[in-house]
DNA sequence: ATGGCTGGGTCTCCCAGA
């Protein structure tokens, strides 16, 4: 099985490159974060022909989220019990017996920020319902744009990114929570290369000085790491032509 | 050098992203 997660930072302008992936890579799963589109406004029509089922979860200009799959998704959930949020930021289905959720968590924006703290509070709230989604299924891949660089090693400046978003002691340890869980890092589970990194900022030639963080992240439940048979990142998908300024990141798991 | 670039909406400027 396959399985590829990817901000496309606006599905309206990224379709023809999901389209593409499709025909060339064939996914079982494939997870899509900030798609940027009300509901009524997905293309459900190019993205059925191409065979998948649809689940998605959307809003205009910001956020949004879809899971795709080749067979037919089960229990479906879009949103966080107790937490009251219009942002739409959370996709999950059961699909051949797995069980997928999909996220885009809070970029935060600075320390200082409101949007820090509702980046806080959405992954408390979201920690909770993963405890609860992990307590029902043996098999679970967790994966999405998590806006959180795990480690120093996943910042291609540590020091100058130090205590800022994105790697602060707060976020970091939300993380580690999350994974306390039993979730295990995909990439990790492989030799790497050092500084391998799957978003660069559009700007400063960040991505041709390979100055990115690894934020975008599949995490599996112990279950589906033995199953993990590789874990990449495409850059290919970061250096075509009018592209995300995130790379597509995959997983392959034997059955 | 707190800039730069991209997408979307309020639409030739502003907000947000990371």
């Amino acid at each position: 099985m396959k399985v590829v997660s990817w901000n496309v930072n606006s599905l309206r302008v990224r379709l023809p490159q999901v389209l593409q992936l499709i025909q060339q890579a064939s996914p079982d799963v494939i997870a899509l974060q900030e798609t940027k589109l009300q509901n009524q406004d997905f293309p459900r029509d190019e993205l059925e022909s191409a065979g998948y089922r649809l689940v998605f979860n959307g809003q205009r200009t910001y956020n949004g989220v879809a899971l795709m799959s080749r067979t037919e998704p089960a229990d479906i959930i879009t949103d966080i019990p107790g937490l009251d949020d219009p942002q739409r930021r959370l996709a999950g289905a059961t699909i051949d017996g797995i069980r997928f959720i999909n996220v885009y968590v809070p970029n935060g924006q600075a320390l200082d920020s409101d949007k820090y703290q509702y980046k806080l509070r959405w992954l408390e709230a979201f920690t909770d319902l993963l405890s609860e989604e992990m307590a029902a299924h043996k098999k679970l891949l967790l994966m999405g744009d998590f806006n959180i660089a795990p480690e120093d090693q996943d910042v291609y400046d540590p020091a100058a990114w130090q205590g800022q978003v994105l790697v602060s002691d707060a976020e970091r340890r939300a993380l580690k929570k999350i994974m306390a869980l039993g979730l295990q890092d995909t990439f990790r589970l492989f030799p790497q290369e050092d500084s391998r990194f799957s978003w660069w900022d559009y700007r400063a030639g960040a991505f041709p000085r390979n100055r990115g963080l690894r934020i975008d992240l599949m995490l599996a439940s112990a279950e589906m790491a033995e199953l993990c048979q590789a874990a990449d990142i495409d850059m290919d998908s970061r250096g075509h032509d009018r592209p995300s300024d995130h790379a597509l990141i995959s997983a392959d798991f034997s059955s």
